[in-house]
DNA sequence: TTGATAAACGGAGGCACCCTCCGTATATAG
DNA sequence: CTATATACGGAGGGTGCCTCCGTTTATCAA
């Protein structure tokens, strides 16, 4: 028998695990084209589930939001590290921002995304912060090294540059400016 | 008998103008409270009109927030008016600042706020800029004037500056913040 | 394998909000 | 005072939110 003070706890459910990707997925769909105020229960009807199954998982809209997020922040970190593999340094950097505008993009208005962060718990924002700037200063030092970059610019600050260039941006057709200023940023950060 | 191309139009009938008034009055104070994505039932409610007649004078959600907009820039213009009567000219511009943050945050948060205002008619962004760089103008110049105010700063700028330290400002606790910011600016703008 | 059962599921139901439409009321003009 | 242009209110049909609970199913012990 087991101990009584550790309850035993069975394996999750494998529909349970499948179901929450689903809705992840969905989420991040439906974010992306209706806004963060889409409805619910498109996402899951969009991931074929009830939307009590929706609320067992994810018990408010800023929960599921939190969830699509950490996972952006994570695909973002996985990016940097296939980019460092493959690709040269600066061209790797620069797509890697790029990356950045995208996805900042879909999720329809990042000031809205970055106006739920702010508002979320600061666990969330600590993560994000911690695990991007750690992206950052991985390609940026392929950089440095290889002598392409200068070394005078920290990670933060380009993490900073770019929420600058971003905020910075008035409305509809911000992503083109934003991405043409990532690269004269880019440019910039070449060593003469 | 009146020329047929131009239709004869009567006075429009007071109550409708009353009503107008009512409901921007319960707009400014609901969306205060509620924020931008308040109840528009609550609103008509407030103003102790029906839904119908809230939908006849603002037909979408965006209008009536415009309009609340512009109301409030017209109130800050003519509050800048009084200032630069009655007050020492450092202490007016200082007072109608702090003005401008209580009046954001009184819009629940003022990232919406401009949010709408960066998605609105351009129209607008024009009329509130024009505005209030007028009114700038106008205190700024006193303080000049008199010698207690550098000179080489224009409204422009410090427009800009005041959009720059709300943006700048994370979550809830930002109102403080701000306030503290401006007066270090204006203390700044005081001739050494 | 085979129950027993903890865990998860789906969706009906009750409520609020959105917006339209139209019969009713009334301020204005003659 | 009447006629009518104008404005009013709110019912109605649709959607989304979230809860609750009867039903289904994956897991585990025998």
């Amino acid at each position: 028998m087991e101990p009584k003070t550790e309850k035993t706890r069975r394996k999750p459910r494998a529909d349970s695990i499948r179901n929450r990707e689903l809705l992840l997925e969905a989420a991040t769909q439906i974010f992306s084209t209706g806004g963060p105020q889409a409805s619910l229960e498109a996402v899951a009807r969009q991931a074929g589930v009830g939307i009590g199954t929706l609320y067992r998982h994810f018990p408010t809209r800023e929960a599921l939001f939190e969830a699509v997020y950490r996972h952006e922040v994570d695909q973002l970190t996985d990016l940097a590290e296939r980019l460092a593999k493959d690709i040269e340094p600066v061209e790797a950097l620069r797509r890697w921002l790029h990356a950045n505008v995208r996805l900042v993009a879909t999720k329809k208005g990042m000031i809205e995304g970055l106006q739920l962060v702010a508002h979320g718990s600061s666990e969330l924002k600590a993560y994000s912060f911690e695990r991007l700037t750690a992206a950052i200063a991985l390609l940026l030092e392929r950089g440095v090294a290889s002598g392409e970059l200068r070394s005078d610019i920290s990670p933060e600050d380009l993490l900073r540059t770019l929420v600058g260039i971003f905020y910075s941006q008035g409305a509809a057709e911000w992503q083109p400016t934003a991405l043409r200023l990532v690269d004269v940023f880019v440019d910039g950060l070449r060593r003469r």
